[in-house]
DNA sequence: GAATCATGAGAAAGCGTTTTCTCAGAGCGT
DNA sequence: ACGCTCTGAGAAAACGCTTTCTCATGATTC
């Protein structure tokens, strides 16, 4: 077909931009010119390079285009465990977001080990054209050091001092706060914190909020209990649940209170005619666990678009270093059938 | 410090192997061979290029590394829908274990739009060392057409006429039958299957399965019922199940068989007193919902770390195109609440 | 009609690595 | 002491693209 003698470079090799010069009788930079329209070239010219194009079904190859413009049009994202189905949401929000403006997400998945945290982020990062780090369970003095060096860089749910790097975080502790003051308003006394992970930030934010409750209602009775962040630590809990007396229950997340749920319900225990549990998040399966359950919705979605416009920000300003917005998200109590006044007491 | 006349490079750009190679005193060649410990360097030199590296902080710049050698280091993995847990799931395994091996993955989120996937897979393709396509939605015509362009690409949930690309698979009708079964040797004999997506292959195992039983099993009665794949459209389908008249229901999946349960709860049908449901695939919820699911169990996490193990033995015979397998897995049926015998018929 | 200018295409220099090629010098045998 | 091999390091090419630089051509102006 008229690709005359000598045809032995059509082996084996990708089609490159080399090959639809020669096609269309041009040089490289032609070629180059005409596929990302910076420069004028003849209209006779251009359709020329184009038809050899498509002929020869050239793609530009993206790590040659990387590496001569700086940029992958790619950024990274760290999770402590991508089994969270909150950290699912995030994910799949900033990846949506992203890719409306012709990004791809590559993702880490640090697994809860701490000390990969600053490892897969920085690979990341040399990868990508930003970072977002996702609920790092790094200390603050480590996510301090690294920050600077991942600069464009988006926080979900921690913030450092550097005031240039923007972050996104939920209130936990107001809404945990309000779960409580529901539990109360509906007359319960005696409540019961189901925690989550110790080094979880996330999980700090409920204890002070808790403690201002406290503070503001000491005739009620709050006891602390320690569980995990999934359903299984849920599940783990119900005997300690049962026999702490308490009627409210205020567990860490949705997964935890369906855990309980579950428990409670292999025991026997009504709910919320004995129990009334609580969640946190609203994740999707909240609203169909049975009874469906109260809980304090958190826009995740958002939350994962949200995490894209910061980060196209600071890509787009590159340098200026402005100082970033801090995004604070306010949970929004989700009442549900899980939770109901207590039965009267037989004291 | 040293650091004579000029010192202008050192503002803005990022350290690079050329700077290494000025602290040391040596060339860049020298450098990339100490970093990769590719061919015998003298000891005190390497000693010296890596002290320069350390104190330099050096870090290679994988996109030129890339170029360099040819590959990323990196598979991509396209997929219907993120939200989906089943499809997390595979995300997750498929992560987990390519991180094993030092490679990353990218994303790319089909969003259910057809017409999309095919350039998404291409572009991430270019991207990356290979492609995992996941419940591609398209034609088996395009399908066919754009695996061989594709090539390392391991398929789920779908198979080509092309044996050169390993497909993982899980027999639908297989266990879609095993439920069928199950619910009969309980005593119902009057059944509805809640269908998928049109365009699912899944969906279309499932019926294939389900004509096999009819054939088997003249004496049931088993209705045909159009639905979706996730909550919602389980929910949705509450009366037309109740209408039915049938005891034990199949639903397509354990989203649709938890959103039918919340309905059935609402309109006070008993589960499994009144009606027995089963989902399929076990997702980590189905255990926990009220009553706990039986379903058909498929090994999601196993899914994705051998569609790592498939993909990573295409890379490595890079080029020898041997005919690659073809793995099936059957669903292993889980009994729990969901399901009892029905209860007798007033008729 | 000659000097000036705009237009547009090719040549070549990057981008940051790896790797082949080349060659200087050391070590060895005879 | 001469030539041989062998080790190891630098020079340069390659990877595939973008973009600046340069220069030829044809159009414009006085």
């Amino acid at each position: 077909m008229g690709r005359g003698h000598m045809a032995r470079r059509n082996t084996n090799r990708r089609v490159g931009i080399a090959d639809v010069a020669e096609k269309a009788g041009v040089s490289h930079a032609t070629v180059s010119r005409v596929m990302n329209g910076n420069a004028a070239v003849d209209p006779g010219i251009a359709a020329r390079v184009r038809a050899a194009a498509v002929e020869l079904k050239y793609q530009p190859n993206p790590v040659g285009r990387s590496l001569a413009l700086g940029k992958t049009d790619t950024i990274g994202i760290v999770v402590p465990d991508l089994a969270n189905p909150t950290f699912q949401a995030i994910l799949r929000g900033l990846s949506i977001a992203a890719a409306q403006d012709g990004y791809r997400v590559l993702i880490a998945d640090s697994s809860e080990v701490t000390s990969e945290e600053s490892i897969l982020a920085g690979e990341a990062r040399r990868r990508c054209d930003g970072v977002v780090l996702c609920a790092p369970r790094m200390s603050d003095a480590e996510l301090e050091e690294l920050a600077p060096t991942l600069h464009p860089l988006v926080l979900i749910n921690r913030t450092t001092i550097a005031t240039n790097t923007p972050s996104l975080s939920v209130d936990y502790g107001q809404g945990i706060q309000e779960l409580a003051q529901h539990l109360v308003t509906l007359g319960h006394r005696r409540l019961v914190f189901l925690s989550g992970p110790e080094h979880s930030a996330s999980n700090r934010q409920r204890l002070v909020g808790l403690d201002q409750f406290r503070a503001e209602h000491p005739e009620i009775e709050l006891q602390m209990l320690h569980g995990g962040s999934n359903f299984d630590s849920g599940h783990e809990s119900t005997e300690a649940i049962i026999s702490s007396g308490a009627t409210g229950i205020l567990a860490f997340n949705d997964l935890v209170a369906m855990g309980l749920l579950s428990g409670l319900h292999e025991r026997g225990v009504r709910v919320p005619e004995d129990i009334s549990v609580t969640g946190f998040d609203d994740i999707p399966f909240a609203k169909y666990t049975t009874p469906p359950l109260t809980t304090a919705a958190v826009p995740i979605n958002e939350l994962g678009s949200l995490a894209w416009r910061r980060m196209r920000e600071q890509i787009q300003q590159a340098g200026e270093a402005a100082t970033q917005a801090q995004d604070e998200f306010s949970p929004r109590v989700e009442i549900r059938k899980s939770t109901a006044a207590p039965a009267l007491k037989p004291a």
